[in-house]
DNA sequence: GTCTATATACGGATAGAC
DNA sequence: GTCTATCCGTATATAGAC
Protein backbone atom coordinates (compact mmCIF):
# COMPACT_ATOMS: atom_id res chain seq x y z
CA UNK A 1 0.00 0.00 0.00
CA UNK A 2 1.28 3.69 -0.89
CA UNK A 3 2.06 5.62 2.40
CA UNK A 4 1.57 9.57 1.77
CA UNK A 5 4.23 10.87 0.68
CA UNK A 6 6.25 12.62 3.19
CA UNK A 7 9.14 14.55 1.03
CA UNK A 8 7.22 17.23 -1.55
CA UNK A 9 6.82 15.51 -4.70
CA UNK A 10 9.66 16.50 -7.44
CA UNK A 11 8.48 19.60 -8.68
CA UNK A 12 7.44 19.27 -12.17
CA UNK A 13 9.49 20.70 -15.48
CA UNK A 14 7.23 23.85 -15.84
CA UNK A 15 7.95 24.43 -11.80
CA UNK A 16 11.61 24.13 -12.71
CA UNK A 17 11.76 26.00 -15.10
CA UNK A 18 9.81 29.03 -13.45
CA UNK A 19 12.59 28.68 -10.78
CA UNK A 20 14.92 28.59 -12.71
CA UNK A 21 14.34 31.52 -14.70
CA UNK A 22 13.56 33.40 -11.90
CA UNK A 23 17.30 32.71 -10.81
CA UNK A 24 18.76 33.52 -14.07
CA UNK A 25 16.79 36.75 -15.32
CA UNK A 26 16.85 38.44 -11.45
CA UNK A 27 21.06 37.53 -11.30
CA UNK A 28 21.65 38.36 -14.74
CA UNK A 29 18.79 40.60 -16.08
CA UNK A 30 16.36 39.78 -19.37
CA UNK A 31 18.85 40.86 -21.98
CA UNK A 32 22.23 38.54 -20.20
CA UNK A 33 19.98 35.94 -19.72
CA UNK A 34 20.69 32.91 -21.71
CA UNK A 35 17.45 30.46 -22.46
CA UNK A 36 20.25 27.51 -22.90
CA UNK A 37 21.78 28.32 -19.09
CA UNK A 38 17.73 28.46 -17.95
CA UNK A 39 17.17 25.35 -19.45
CA UNK A 40 20.41 23.55 -18.06
CA UNK A 41 19.43 25.17 -14.83
CA UNK A 42 15.98 23.39 -15.12
CA UNK A 43 17.50 20.08 -16.16
CA UNK A 44 15.72 20.40 -19.26
CA UNK A 45 16.25 21.33 -22.92
CA UNK A 46 15.76 25.05 -24.74
CA UNK A 47 12.63 22.99 -26.77
CA UNK A 48 10.55 22.17 -23.83
CA UNK A 49 11.04 26.21 -22.37
CA UNK A 50 9.27 27.19 -25.74
CA UNK A 51 6.77 24.29 -25.67
CA UNK A 52 5.54 25.42 -21.74
CA UNK A 53 5.84 29.56 -22.15
CA UNK A 54 6.17 30.78 -25.09
CA UNK A 55 9.90 32.02 -25.79
CA UNK A 56 11.73 33.87 -24.16
CA UNK A 57 9.86 37.51 -23.61
CA UNK A 58 6.84 35.49 -22.31
CA UNK A 59 8.54 33.58 -19.67
CA UNK A 60 10.61 37.13 -18.41
CA UNK A 61 7.23 38.86 -18.06
CA UNK A 62 6.01 36.25 -15.58
CA UNK A 63 8.68 36.17 -13.84
CA UNK A 64 8.70 40.13 -13.63
CA UNK A 65 5.32 40.40 -13.25
CA UNK A 66 5.75 38.22 -9.92
CA UNK A 67 8.45 39.38 -8.72
CA UNK A 68 6.95 43.44 -8.87
CA UNK A 69 3.74 41.84 -7.36
CA UNK A 70 5.81 40.35 -4.14
CA UNK A 71 7.21 44.04 -3.93
CA UNK A 72 3.83 45.94 -4.66
CA UNK A 73 2.01 43.62 -1.56
CA UNK A 74 3.88 44.46 0.81
CA UNK A 75 3.92 47.74 0.31
CA UNK A 76 -0.08 47.65 -0.44
CA UNK A 77 -0.73 45.64 2.32
CA UNK A 78 0.96 47.85 5.07
CA UNK A 79 -0.31 50.82 3.76
CA UNK A 80 -3.77 50.50 3.67
CA UNK A 81 -4.09 49.19 6.95
CA UNK A 82 -6.56 51.60 8.81
CA UNK A 83 -5.66 50.00 12.11
CA UNK A 84 -1.74 50.68 12.55
CA UNK A 85 -0.52 53.61 13.87
CA UNK A 86 2.12 55.70 11.13
CA UNK A 87 4.92 54.73 13.45
CA UNK A 88 4.07 51.13 13.22
CA UNK A 89 3.50 51.26 9.44
CA UNK A 90 7.18 52.59 9.20
CA UNK A 91 9.01 49.60 11.03
CA UNK A 92 6.47 47.07 8.96
CA UNK A 93 7.96 48.89 5.90
CA UNK A 94 11.53 48.73 6.34
CA UNK A 95 11.68 45.27 8.29
CA UNK A 96 9.69 43.68 5.35
CA UNK A 97 11.43 44.86 2.53
CA UNK A 98 15.08 45.04 4.59
CA UNK A 99 14.07 40.99 5.33
CA UNK A 100 12.72 40.47 1.57
CA UNK A 101 16.57 41.71 0.08
CA UNK A 102 18.40 39.95 2.72
CA UNK A 103 16.69 36.60 0.95
CA UNK A 104 17.22 38.01 -2.26
CA UNK A 105 19.85 40.19 -2.27
CA UNK A 106 19.67 40.58 -6.13
CA UNK A 107 16.23 41.59 -6.62
CA UNK A 108 16.33 45.41 -5.81
CA UNK A 109 19.01 45.57 -8.78
CA UNK A 110 16.81 43.61 -10.87
CA UNK A 111 13.66 45.79 -10.69
CA UNK A 112 16.22 49.03 -11.09
CA UNK A 113 17.22 47.34 -14.49
CA UNK A 114 13.84 46.25 -15.50
CA UNK A 115 11.94 49.11 -14.70
CA UNK A 116 13.54 51.33 -17.77
CA UNK A 117 12.10 52.11 -21.03
CA UNK A 118 11.73 48.74 -23.03
CA UNK A 119 9.27 47.15 -19.75
CA UNK A 120 7.35 50.76 -19.76
CA UNK A 121 4.31 49.15 -20.29
CA UNK A 122 4.62 46.22 -18.22
CA UNK A 123 6.16 48.21 -15.22
CA UNK A 124 3.13 50.92 -15.69
CA UNK A 125 0.42 48.78 -15.11
CA UNK A 126 1.96 47.46 -11.83
CA UNK A 127 2.60 51.23 -10.35
CA UNK A 128 1.62 51.09 -6.92
CA UNK A 129 1.47 55.27 -6.89
CA UNK A 130 -2.34 55.12 -7.16
CA UNK A 131 -2.17 52.93 -4.04
CA UNK A 132 -0.12 55.35 -2.02
CA UNK A 133 -2.09 58.37 -2.55
CA UNK A 134 -5.21 56.71 -1.42
CA UNK A 135 -3.49 54.88 1.23
CA UNK A 136 -3.95 55.39 5.20
CA UNK A 137 -0.41 55.63 5.41
CA UNK A 138 -0.74 58.83 3.29
CA UNK A 139 -3.34 60.39 5.12
CA UNK A 140 -1.31 60.21 8.47
CA UNK A 141 1.55 61.47 7.12
CA UNK A 142 -0.18 64.70 6.12
CA UNK A 143 -1.59 64.79 9.18
CA UNK A 144 1.81 64.69 10.91
CA UNK A 145 3.23 67.01 8.89
CA UNK A 146 0.32 69.45 9.84
CA UNK A 147 -1.75 71.14 7.07
CA UNK A 148 0.44 73.86 6.39
CA UNK A 149 3.86 71.85 6.20
CA UNK A 150 1.74 69.13 3.85
CA UNK A 151 1.13 71.45 1.06
CA UNK A 152 5.10 72.93 0.98
CA UNK A 153 6.80 69.65 1.56
CA UNK A 154 4.75 66.62 -0.68
CA UNK A 155 4.62 63.41 1.93
CA UNK A 156 6.58 61.02 -1.05
CA UNK A 157 9.15 62.99 -0.17
CA UNK A 158 9.49 60.42 3.01
CA UNK A 159 8.15 57.51 1.32
CA UNK A 160 11.13 58.15 -1.44
CA UNK A 161 13.62 58.81 1.86
CA UNK A 162 12.54 55.24 3.15
CA UNK A 163 12.78 53.36 -0.05
CA UNK A 164 16.21 54.37 -0.51
CA UNK A 165 17.66 54.28 2.80
CA UNK A 166 16.73 50.63 2.15
CA UNK A 167 17.04 49.76 -1.03
CA UNK A 168 20.86 51.74 -1.79
CA UNK A 169 22.97 49.79 0.80
CA UNK A 170 22.00 46.28 -1.43
CA UNK A 171 22.62 48.11 -5.00
CA UNK A 172 25.99 49.38 -3.58
CA UNK A 173 26.75 46.30 -1.81
CA UNK A 174 29.47 44.97 -4.36
CA UNK A 175 31.35 48.27 -3.90
CA UNK A 176 30.76 48.07 -0.15
CA UNK A 177 32.49 44.89 0.19
CA UNK A 178 36.06 45.67 -1.61
CA UNK A 179 39.19 46.45 0.59
CA UNK A 180 37.92 43.73 3.51
CA UNK A 181 36.72 46.71 5.38
CA UNK A 182 33.05 45.56 5.97
CA UNK A 183 32.46 41.80 5.08
CA UNK A 184 29.16 39.77 4.00
CA UNK A 185 28.11 39.10 7.50
CA UNK A 186 29.25 42.76 8.82
CA UNK A 187 27.10 43.51 6.09
CA UNK A 188 23.46 41.76 6.76
CA UNK A 189 24.45 42.91 10.61
CA UNK A 190 24.20 46.33 9.79
CA UNK A 191 21.15 45.70 7.23
CA UNK A 192 18.75 44.05 10.38
CA UNK A 193 20.39 47.50 12.38
CA UNK A 194 18.29 49.49 10.09
CA UNK A 195 15.16 47.61 10.37
CA UNK A 196 15.19 49.09 14.01
CA UNK A 197 16.57 52.81 12.50
CA UNK A 198 14.65 53.69 9.40
CA UNK A 199 11.93 54.38 11.15
CA UNK A 200 13.00 56.11 13.66
CA UNK A 201 14.73 58.00 11.19
CA UNK A 202 11.93 58.85 9.03
CA UNK A 203 9.67 59.88 11.96
CA UNK A 204 12.60 62.38 13.07
CA UNK A 205 12.59 63.74 9.40
CA UNK A 206 9.46 64.65 9.76
CA UNK A 207 9.80 66.17 13.38
CA UNK A 208 12.77 68.15 11.45
CA UNK A 209 9.86 69.53 9.20
CA UNK A 210 8.07 70.75 11.98
CA UNK A 211 10.69 72.80 13.04
CA UNK A 212 10.86 74.83 9.88
CA UNK A 213 10.68 78.84 10.11
CA UNK B 1 44.85 85.15 -42.38
CA UNK B 2 43.27 81.86 -40.49
CA UNK B 3 41.47 83.93 -37.84
CA UNK B 4 41.13 81.86 -34.38
CA UNK B 5 38.40 79.43 -34.52
CA UNK B 6 34.86 81.40 -32.75
CA UNK B 7 33.11 77.81 -32.89
CA UNK B 8 34.27 74.51 -31.43
CA UNK B 9 36.09 72.47 -33.99
CA UNK B 10 34.15 69.20 -35.87
CA UNK B 11 35.28 66.44 -33.09
CA UNK B 12 37.33 64.00 -34.55
CA UNK B 13 35.50 60.59 -35.31
CA UNK B 14 37.03 58.86 -32.20
CA UNK B 15 35.41 61.70 -29.93
CA UNK B 16 31.81 61.45 -31.80
CA UNK B 17 32.32 57.50 -31.06
CA UNK B 18 32.72 58.12 -27.09
CA UNK B 19 29.93 60.49 -27.26
CA UNK B 20 27.56 58.37 -28.80
CA UNK B 21 28.73 55.10 -26.94
CA UNK B 22 28.21 57.04 -23.46
CA UNK B 23 24.85 57.94 -24.52
CA UNK B 24 23.78 54.56 -25.91
CA UNK B 25 25.47 52.26 -22.99
CA UNK B 26 24.31 54.34 -20.26
CA UNK B 27 21.12 54.60 -21.50
CA UNK B 28 20.72 50.80 -22.61
CA UNK B 29 22.92 49.25 -20.90
CA UNK B 30 26.12 47.17 -22.23
CA UNK B 31 24.32 43.69 -23.37
CA UNK B 32 21.15 45.79 -25.31
CA UNK B 33 23.94 47.93 -26.65
CA UNK B 34 24.33 47.10 -30.31
CA UNK B 35 27.23 48.37 -31.48
CA UNK B 36 25.86 49.34 -34.85
CA UNK B 37 23.74 51.88 -32.98
CA UNK B 38 26.47 53.38 -31.55
CA UNK B 39 27.92 53.50 -34.69
CA UNK B 40 25.42 55.35 -36.48
CA UNK B 41 24.71 57.36 -33.96
CA UNK B 42 28.34 58.97 -34.41
CA UNK B 43 28.02 58.67 -38.27
CA UNK B 44 30.66 56.29 -38.77
CA UNK B 45 30.83 52.75 -39.76
CA UNK B 46 31.13 49.87 -37.07
CA UNK B 47 34.90 49.21 -38.81
CA UNK B 48 35.92 52.23 -37.89
CA UNK B 49 34.84 51.46 -34.04
CA UNK B 50 36.98 48.51 -33.98
CA UNK B 51 39.81 50.38 -35.69
CA UNK B 52 40.07 52.87 -32.67
CA UNK B 53 38.71 50.95 -29.66
CA UNK B 54 39.51 47.01 -29.60
CA UNK B 55 35.66 45.69 -29.74
CA UNK B 56 32.70 46.67 -28.06
CA UNK B 57 34.04 45.16 -24.29
CA UNK B 58 36.97 47.90 -24.52
CA UNK B 59 34.74 50.88 -25.33
CA UNK B 60 32.73 49.92 -22.63
CA UNK B 61 35.21 49.51 -20.32
CA UNK B 62 36.41 53.59 -20.89
CA UNK B 63 32.73 54.88 -20.85
CA UNK B 64 32.11 52.71 -17.61
CA UNK B 65 35.27 54.18 -16.21
CA UNK B 66 34.75 57.53 -16.95
CA UNK B 67 31.36 57.36 -15.30
CA UNK B 68 32.37 55.91 -12.50
CA UNK B 69 35.07 58.27 -12.02
CA UNK B 70 32.94 61.48 -12.57
CA UNK B 71 30.68 59.57 -9.10
CA UNK B 72 33.61 59.19 -7.37
CA UNK B 73 35.29 62.50 -7.67
CA UNK B 74 31.86 64.40 -6.21
CA UNK B 75 32.52 61.86 -3.51
CA UNK B 76 36.06 61.92 -2.75
CA UNK B 77 36.26 65.76 -3.51
CA UNK B 78 33.96 66.58 -0.55
CA UNK B 79 34.55 63.80 1.77
CA UNK B 80 38.15 65.13 1.72
CA UNK B 81 38.26 68.65 2.22
CA UNK B 82 39.58 69.41 5.44
CA UNK B 83 38.84 72.77 5.72
CA UNK B 84 34.37 72.34 5.63
CA UNK B 85 31.93 71.60 8.02
CA UNK B 86 30.22 68.59 8.30
CA UNK B 87 26.60 70.32 7.56
CA UNK B 88 28.49 72.02 4.64
CA UNK B 89 29.81 68.41 3.41
CA UNK B 90 26.53 67.03 3.48
CA UNK B 91 24.97 70.23 1.32
CA UNK B 92 27.57 69.46 -1.43
CA UNK B 93 27.13 66.06 -1.39
CA UNK B 94 23.19 65.91 -1.53
CA UNK B 95 23.62 69.36 -3.91
CA UNK B 96 25.92 67.49 -6.29
CA UNK B 97 24.67 64.84 -6.75
CA UNK B 98 20.82 65.66 -7.42
CA UNK B 99 22.44 67.82 -9.97
CA UNK B 100 24.66 65.20 -11.63
CA UNK B 101 21.38 63.19 -11.74
CA UNK B 102 19.39 66.08 -12.88
CA UNK B 103 21.62 66.50 -15.82
CA UNK B 104 21.70 62.63 -16.57
CA UNK B 105 18.92 60.81 -15.33
CA UNK B 106 19.89 57.84 -16.49
CA UNK B 107 23.26 57.45 -14.84
CA UNK B 108 21.79 55.70 -11.63
CA UNK B 109 20.48 52.88 -12.95
CA UNK B 110 22.87 52.18 -15.58
CA UNK B 111 25.85 52.18 -12.97
CA UNK B 112 23.15 50.05 -10.66
CA UNK B 113 23.24 47.70 -13.60
CA UNK B 114 26.65 47.68 -14.63
CA UNK B 115 28.19 47.17 -11.14
CA UNK B 116 26.92 43.96 -11.01
CA UNK B 117 28.67 40.29 -11.12
CA UNK B 118 30.28 40.58 -14.69
CA UNK B 119 32.08 43.64 -13.88
CA UNK B 120 33.44 42.75 -10.80
CA UNK B 121 37.14 43.47 -11.30
CA UNK B 122 36.39 46.50 -12.64
CA UNK B 123 33.89 47.96 -10.34
CA UNK B 124 36.66 46.47 -7.57
CA UNK B 125 39.40 48.86 -8.65
CA UNK B 126 37.09 52.07 -8.69
CA UNK B 127 35.56 51.37 -4.91
CA UNK B 128 35.39 54.59 -2.86
CA UNK B 129 35.10 52.52 0.08
CA UNK B 130 38.78 53.03 1.36
CA UNK B 131 38.53 56.66 0.36
CA UNK B 132 35.51 56.89 2.62
CA UNK B 133 37.00 55.44 5.86
CA UNK B 134 40.20 57.38 5.61
CA UNK B 135 38.01 60.60 5.17
CA UNK B 136 37.85 64.57 6.92
CA UNK B 137 34.00 63.39 6.97
CA UNK B 138 34.36 60.36 8.28
CA UNK B 139 35.84 61.58 11.24
CA UNK B 140 33.24 64.15 11.34
CA UNK B 141 30.71 61.91 11.75
CA UNK B 142 32.34 60.03 14.32
CA UNK B 143 32.98 62.65 16.23
CA UNK B 144 29.04 64.18 16.18
CA UNK B 145 28.12 60.91 16.90
CA UNK B 146 30.15 60.82 20.27
CA UNK B 147 32.85 58.10 20.84
CA UNK B 148 30.33 55.73 22.89
CA UNK B 149 27.80 55.96 19.81
CA UNK B 150 29.84 55.18 17.03
CA UNK B 151 31.25 52.34 18.36
CA UNK B 152 27.60 50.92 18.21
CA UNK B 153 26.24 52.77 15.15
CA UNK B 154 28.52 52.32 12.14
CA UNK B 155 28.98 55.89 10.13
CA UNK B 156 28.78 54.04 6.91
CA UNK B 157 24.92 54.28 7.76
CA UNK B 158 24.43 58.07 7.13
CA UNK B 159 26.62 57.70 3.96
CA UNK B 160 24.29 55.01 2.68
CA UNK B 161 20.91 57.09 3.82
CA UNK B 162 22.30 60.17 1.94
CA UNK B 163 22.72 58.36 -0.95
CA UNK B 164 20.12 56.55 -0.75
CA UNK B 165 17.60 59.39 -0.55
CA UNK B 166 19.59 61.19 -3.15
CA UNK B 167 19.06 58.62 -5.50
CA UNK B 168 16.30 56.51 -5.04
CA UNK B 169 13.45 58.70 -6.38
CA UNK B 170 15.64 58.70 -9.62
CA UNK B 171 15.34 55.13 -10.02
CA UNK B 172 11.70 54.87 -9.42
CA UNK B 173 10.99 57.56 -11.37
CA UNK B 174 9.39 55.73 -14.09
CA UNK B 175 6.93 54.07 -11.75
CA UNK B 176 6.06 57.65 -9.88
CA UNK B 177 5.08 59.44 -13.09
CA UNK B 178 2.29 57.00 -14.07
CA UNK B 179 -1.17 57.55 -13.14
CA UNK B 180 -0.26 61.76 -14.13
CA UNK B 181 -0.17 61.89 -10.15
CA UNK B 182 3.45 63.46 -10.34
CA UNK B 183 4.95 64.90 -14.01
CA UNK B 184 7.71 65.60 -14.75
CA UNK B 185 8.24 69.15 -13.95
CA UNK B 186 6.95 68.71 -10.63
CA UNK B 187 9.20 65.94 -10.12
CA UNK B 188 12.50 68.32 -11.07
CA UNK B 189 11.11 70.50 -8.47
CA UNK B 190 11.17 68.17 -5.87
CA UNK B 191 14.35 66.52 -6.72
CA UNK B 192 15.26 70.62 -6.46
CA UNK B 193 13.35 70.25 -3.29
CA UNK B 194 15.52 67.26 -1.96
CA UNK B 195 19.22 69.40 -1.98
CA UNK B 196 18.14 71.47 0.70
CA UNK B 197 15.94 68.43 2.80
CA UNK B 198 18.59 65.56 2.42
CA UNK B 199 21.16 67.27 4.10
CA UNK B 200 19.02 68.64 7.09
CA UNK B 201 17.29 65.20 7.43
CA UNK B 202 20.88 63.58 7.78
CA UNK B 203 21.38 66.08 10.80
CA UNK B 204 18.31 65.17 12.32
CA UNK B 205 18.97 61.37 11.78
CA UNK B 206 22.36 61.74 13.59
CA UNK B 207 20.71 63.87 16.50
CA UNK B 208 18.17 61.34 16.70
CA UNK B 209 20.76 58.77 17.73
CA UNK B 210 22.16 61.11 19.95
CA UNK B 211 18.97 60.52 22.32
CA UNK B 212 18.69 56.74 22.45
CA UNK B 213 19.09 55.19 25.52
C1' DG C 1 41.30 56.91 -41.54
C1' DT C 2 37.29 55.31 -43.42
C1' DC C 3 34.61 52.49 -46.08
C1' DT C 4 32.19 47.80 -48.21
C1' DA C 5 31.77 43.25 -47.94
C1' DT C 6 32.08 39.16 -45.50
C1' DA C 7 33.38 35.63 -42.05
C1' DT C 8 32.08 33.62 -37.79
C1' DA C 9 29.63 32.78 -33.73
C1' DC C 10 25.82 32.68 -31.01
C1' DG C 11 21.21 32.62 -29.35
C1' DG C 12 16.22 32.02 -29.96
C1' DA C 13 13.13 29.29 -31.90
C1' DT C 14 11.03 25.19 -34.43
C1' DA C 15 10.39 20.52 -36.83
C1' DG C 16 9.69 16.21 -36.00
C1' DA C 17 10.92 11.69 -33.74
C1' DC C 18 9.79 9.13 -29.61
C1' DG D 1 5.82 15.86 -22.47
C1' DT D 2 10.38 15.63 -23.66
C1' DC D 3 14.15 15.06 -26.53
C1' DT D 4 17.69 15.72 -30.86
C1' DA D 5 18.86 18.11 -34.62
C1' DT D 6 18.66 22.09 -37.17
C1' DC D 7 17.29 26.48 -39.04
C1' DC D 8 17.77 31.35 -39.28
C1' DG D 9 18.33 35.89 -37.82
C1' DT D 10 21.36 38.98 -35.74
C1' DA D 11 25.65 41.00 -33.74
C1' DT D 12 30.51 41.27 -33.37
C1' DA D 13 34.50 41.44 -35.59
C1' DT D 14 37.83 41.38 -39.56
C1' DA D 15 39.82 41.49 -44.40
C1' DG D 16 40.95 44.27 -47.67
C1' DA D 17 39.94 48.13 -51.06
C1' DC D 18 40.36 53.14 -51.41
Amino acid sequence: MARPKQTAPAPSAEERIKCAARKIFTCQGYDAARTRDIAKEAGVNVALLNYYFHGKRELFNIIMREQMLAFKEILVGVLTDESTTLERKLELLAGNYIDLFLAQPDLPAFLVLEMRAPNKELVGRMSPIDAIFDSSLYRQLVKALGKRRADRLHPLHFLMSLGGMAVFPFVIAPLMKHGGRIDQTQFEAMMRERKRLIPMWVRAMIDAAEDEQ
